[in-house]
DNA sequence: GCCGTTTTCGGCCCGACTGTTTTCAGTCG
């Protein structure tokens, strides 16, 4: 199988530590990751390139030397220079590398004067007393390395966008209550609505000599203090998320807030394009010489290097930038936009509320129609609906629509897709419905190949609309399914199919790239909440939220469609001869 | 190692915090 960006990106990251290992040029190093960064970002794949003979050199960050490794990397599997690098240090040191509070310095000196070569060995080094005697190093240094090594191995941990907000909320409620802050906002990665968020980011606007630093590290969550200064403090909550704040005055909520959001590679190039202006940017503001010249807010940063104020959610350095140069940034979906939901489940299978309470929900959610999608009969867990048994809803949701007002229920399923591609009812029975939404549910651990295979199958049957959560990963317990994701795009652009974006907290499936892709492609996406009951609908702002990380605007959402214009799209996918 | 209405050479984002090296290097975000 041919090599993925991600696995070249991999390598020049490897490549980079080891170099920073051998203490070489910090320019050189950074060359490497950024590299490494444009690679795994890269929606197109380079072996895709190199069969049709495109220059690797046409990446930014990459020029001759590093288009010769990619290629080098892409015909054997490595390169000469990694081959070399590995051979001189112990396998696995990189590892110590992404221990906080070590970086090359540290982690050559501990290899130098102690042979540590791992997290486990400093681990015990640092627990027997060996790590204060080498040079630099003293007996606070070796208890901050012994909780770093340990939490190291216990594997650093990421957390669902959405478990983080009670943290969010009894944060902002703390903070509020200190005299003299008039603003706090979670910045990060948490602003830019990234399916996971690995700390929080938090900006307070206060006068200097305000309370909050004293506020947040005696706050009753907290279990531990990394760092307290006057403008900053970062601690460790008793969940185990790290909070990191910083407060400034009020001049400089916007550029702060710029400089907190990020991403840092976002604002490492607003800060290069400011370089080119002769300005500096910095988190107090933006400055031609000793003039401040803006800062306030957001926009003013943006303007003062002649941008557009981009929306957070973009702010990857994923041509974003270059996008706001041209006047060519997306009109980010909104959740207003949406005027249905395409994958709910009732009390009929795994659901806990009845079709009209559904549909009460789904009123007062502001929606126009809800598509009830039950599972199917090989998912007995969920007590998966026979022909029978959705023949009776099928019946039941006509007699009820006659009675609503305001809401229309459509009439689905979401069937699943069975190893070998089939799908769980008859191609009859799935006829009587408005829409047909797919799932793997099974066999999750097929090769790509296969896996692929079977999806692409799934979707060439007669009624097939939309393939629900296609990754098939859920936080904390599995990973994504081994797939080809950009040939499924393809293919249900031919096929005129849709996919879903999965809104649930524990999926968020599609990814932002893939919705991105998919756009790009002309496919359209489902936002769907995949509701078991009324409040689920609230997950739909998160898919939102996701969908816009994608670049989607409303026009490259299906439920955006209004009910007449939404029952078109799905009758084409429903004939049996379309496609 | 990359890159150029600053430059084909000489730059490369910027500031806060920590520990320990009594003046600053290392790390982080």
């Amino acid at each position: 199988m041919s090599i993925r960006n991600t696995e070249i990106a991999a390598m020049f990251e490897e490549i980079a530590d080891l170099l920073e290992l051998q203490q070489a040029n910090a320019f050189r190093v950074r060359a490497y990751r950024n590299a490494a960064r444009t690679l795994a970002a890269w929606p197109e794949e380079m072996a895709d390139w190199a069969a049709q003979g495109r220059d690797f050199d046409d990446l930014p960050g990459v020029g001759k030397d590093l288009a010769g490794k990619i290629a080098e990397i892409l015909a054997r599997g490595s390169c000469d220079q990694l081959d070399r690098l590995r051979a001189s240090f112990p396998r696995g040191i990189t590892d110590l590398l992404h221990i906080s509070g070590l970086g090359p310095r540290r982690v050559h000196a501990l290899y130098h004067e102690l042979g540590i070569r791992s997290p486990a060995q400093l681990l015990s080094a640092a627990r027997e007393g060996r790590i204060r005697t080498v040079p630099g190093f003293g007996a606070v240094s070796e208890r901050r390395i012994a909780k770093a090594a340990a939490d190291h191995l216990e594997r650093a941990k990421r957390w669902p966008l959405a478990r983080v907000t009670p943290s969010v909320d009894a944060l902002l409620a703390c903070l509020h209550a200190v005299p003299g802050v008039s603003e706090v906002v979670v910045a990060g990665s948490f602003r830019r609505r990234r399916d996971t968020v690995g700390d929080l980011d938090i900006l307070v606007v206060a006068p200097a000599d305000s309370a909050a630093v004293r506020q947040l590290c005696e706050f009753d969550q907290v279990e531990q203090v990394l760092a307290q200064g006057s403008t900053r403090a970062s601690v460790v909550l008793k969940n185990g998320l790290q909070v990191d704040m910083r407060v400034v005055r009020a001049a400089s909520f916007g550029s702060a807030l710029v400089y907190f959001t990020g991403s840092r590679a976002h604002t490492i190039t607003l800060r290069r394009i400011a370089q080119a202006q002769k300005l500096k940017i910095n988190e107090y503001g933006v400055y031609r010489g000793r003039i401040r010249i803006a800062g306030d807010t957001e926009a003013s940063v943006y303007a003062s290097i002649g941008l557009p104020c981009i929306p957070p959610e973009l702010r990857e350095d994923h041509g974003e930038i270059e996008a706001a140069r041209r006047k060519a940034l997306p009109r980010l979906i909104e959740r207003a936009d949406l005027c249905g939901d395409l994958h709910a489940h009732t009390d009929a299978s795994d659901g806990r509320e009845s079709l009209q309470q559904m549909a009460q929900a789904a009123r007062a959610a502001g929606l126009k129609y809800l598509a009830i999608t039950d599972h199917s009969r090989s998912l007995t867990v969920a007590h998966g609906l026979d022909a029978r048994r959705l023949g009776v809803q099928i019946d039941a949701i006509d007699r009820l629509n006659e009675k609503l007002k305001d809401i229309v229920l459509l009439k689905g399923i979401e069937v699943d897709i069975l190893p070998d591609g089939r799908l769980d009812l008859p191609d009859a029975v799935l006829a009587r419905l408005d829409l047909v939404v797919g799932a793997v549910h099974s066999s999750l651990d097929l090769s790509r190949e296969k896996q692929t295979a079977r999806i692409l199958h799934a979707m060439d049957r007669p009624n097939f609309s939309i393939l629900a959560h296609p990754n098939g990963r859920l936080f904390g317990t599995r990973g994504p399914c081994a797939l080809d994701m950009e040939r499924i795009i393809r293919h249900a652009r031919e096929r005129g199919c849709f996919l879903e974006l999965n809104s649930q907290p524990d999926r968020l499936d599609l990814f932002d790239l893939q919705c991105r892709q998919a756009r790009d492609a002309g496919v359209a996406i489902a936002i769907s909440s995949d509701a078991h009951q009324g409040t689920d609908l609230r997950w739909l702002a998160l898919g939102v939220d996701q969908a816009r990380r994608g670049w989607l605007e409303a026009g490259d959402v299906l439920n955006t469609l209004p009910l007449q214009r939404l029952r078109k799209r799905l009758a084409a996918t429903m004939s049996p001869m379309s496609g």
